[in-house]
DNA sequence: CGGCATCTTGATGATTTCCTGATGCGGGGG
DNA sequence: CCCCCGCATCAGGAAATCATCAAGATGCCG
C-alpha cells in the first residue's frame, strides 16, 4: 500500500502513469490511503485483496472495458465505484451507471469536484454498512449488534470493547464450539494464540455480567480442552 | 399528487414552469409519480408531507438557495437529492454535494443521463429504514430538525453549527452506538478520523448545554472505547 | 481594524479498561 | 495419597481512554 495514515483506502484503476500520480498525490493530501492498479485484471485483484472503501475506475484500460470491471465487481461487492472517463457520451455514462457505477466524471475534472463526489459516495456507503438482522435473542439474553446493546431479561448490561467482541463472536457462531486458538486470533490478533489466560479472564467477566450463577453458566459453556461455546438448547 | 401508478414518488422542486413540465412528463413516462413544488419553502413541506423516494432540486429558487434546502433536509432525512442547476461552477457543485446532495447535474442535461443517475440514487438508497420524523422528542429534549431548533423542557438552546451536526447525527441514530470514526467522518470529513479529541470537546459542550448534570449525562452517553450514543430507554 | 462567535489545540487529572500474577479448585495418573 | 494440569477466580498496577478547563487561532461582520 502506498499511502499512510488511517483514512479510507481507495483503489485507483488507471493505466496512465501521469494521471495515477496526480490522483495519488491529491488523495493522499486529503488523508486517503491509495492502492494503484494499471490494468483491469490487476484492479479486480487489488479490490479483492484490499477491501477498499472506494474505487476510482478509468474506463479506457488496455486489457478490458471499465464497464465490465464494474459489472464484475458488482457480482460480489457493493463498494462505491466512481468512473473517470475521457468519453463524455451519454451512452457511455448510462452504460457505466447501469452496470453498477455510483458516479461518472468526465475528464478533465476538477480535483475539488472529484473529492466532493468521493465524500458523497463514502457517506452513502457508511450508512448502508449495517445489516438489519443483527439482533440475537435467546431465552432472556439479547444481543443487538446494530445498536451494540446487550441485555439480560430486559436489564441493560455494559460491556467493555473486548468483552463485547468476544460475546459477538460466540453469538455469531451460536451453538458451535469455538477453539481457544480461533477466539484468541479474532479478538487479540493472530499473534497471541497462546495466551489462553486472556480468554479465561474475559470469559469469567462475561459470565459475571451475564449469567445468573456465573459458576454454573447457562449460556457461556466451557468445552474442556477445546474452547468455549454459546449453548443454545435449554 | 400529479402522477399515477405505483412507481417511486419524486418531489420536483423547480420554479420554472416549463422545466417542471418537462421533468414531469419525462418522469411519468418512466412510471414515476411526481409531486411539484415551485419554491424552497413548498419543497420542504412536500418532502415532509410525501416522504418521497427521491428529490430533484433546482438550485436557483426565488425564495432561497437550493444548498440551504439540501442542508435543511439532511437534518432529518436521508432521501436521495439530485441537484439540477444552470450553474456549473466547481464551487457550486462542491457546496451542494457537501451540503448533502447525492448528485449534481448541470443544465442542459440529457434525459437519459438524468434517469440513469436517478436509478443509481434509488439503487443506493434501497433497503434502508429511516422513517425519521422531522421532530424528535424524548423526555424533555426536543430537536426540531426542520427548523433547526433545540430545546430542553421548553427552554431553547443555542448550538453552534458543529454542535448541532453532532447532535443531529446522534438523534438520527437514536439508541445506536456511533463510533468515533463514524462521527468524525460525518462531521469533520473522512480525512480526520483520528482526531478523537474533537469529539470529546464537543460532546462536553453539548452536555454542558443540554444535560442537567453534565457529569452524569442522561442522554449523551459515552460508550468507552467505542463511541457515543443517544440513550433512549429509561 | 476590532469585536464576537466558533473552532482548534494543549495541558492535566479522572476514569475505565487491559494485562498480569497469585491463588484456589478439581479430576486423572502415578 | 499426592502431584500435575487445565480452568476459575480475584485483585492490583499499567496503559489507554475520557472529561474538563482554558488559551490561542481563525473567520466573519460591521
Amino acid at each position: 500500500m502506498t499511502g499512510r495514515g488511517t483514512g479510507p483506502v481507495v483503489v485507483l484503476v488507471e493505466d496512465e502513469p501521469q494521471m495515477r500520480r496526480f490522483l495519488r498525490v491529491a488523495l493522499e493530501a486529503e488523508g486517503y490511503r491509495t492502492v494503484e492498479a494499471p490494468t483491469a485484471a490487476e484492479g479486480l485483484q487489488q479490490v479483492a485483496g484490499h477491501n477498499p472503501e472506494l474505487v476510482l475506475l478509468d474506463l479506457g484500460l488496455p486489457d478490458g472495458d471499465g464497464v465490465d470491471v464494474t459489472r464484475q465487481l458488482r457480482t460480489w461487492t457493493t463498494v462505491p465505484v466512481i468512473v473517470l472517463s475521457a468519453r463524455g457520451q451519454e451512452g457511455d455514462k448510462i452504460a457505466a451507471l447501469d452496470a453498477g457505477a455510483d458516479d461518472y466524471l468526465t475528464k478533465p475534472f476538477s480535483t475539488g469536484e472529484l473529492l466532493a463526489r468521493m465524500r458523497v459516495a463514502l457517506r452513502r456507503a457508511e450508512r448502508r454498512d449495517t445489516p438489519a438482522d443483527a439482533v440475537f435473542e435467546l431465552d432472556g439474553l439479547r444481543v443487538d449488534r446494530e445498536r451494540r446493546l446487550v441485555s439480560v431479561h430486559g436489564a441493560e448490561v455494559r460491556l467493555t470493547p473486548t468483552e463485547y467482541r468476544l460475546l459477538a463472536l460466540l453469538v455469531q457462531h451460536a451453538g458451535k464450539v469455538l477453539t481457544h486458538r480461533f477466539l484468541l486470533a479474532e479478538v487479540w490478533g493472530p499473534g497471541r494464540t497462546a495466551q489462553t489466560h486472556y480468554l479465561r479472564v474475559y470469559m469469567q467477566q462475561l459470565r459475571e455480567k451475564l449469567e445468573a450463577d456465573p459458576a454454573r453458566p447457562r449460556w457461556l459453556r466451557t468445552e474442556p480442552g477445546v474452547g468455549y461455546r454459546l449453548h443454545v438448547a435449554s
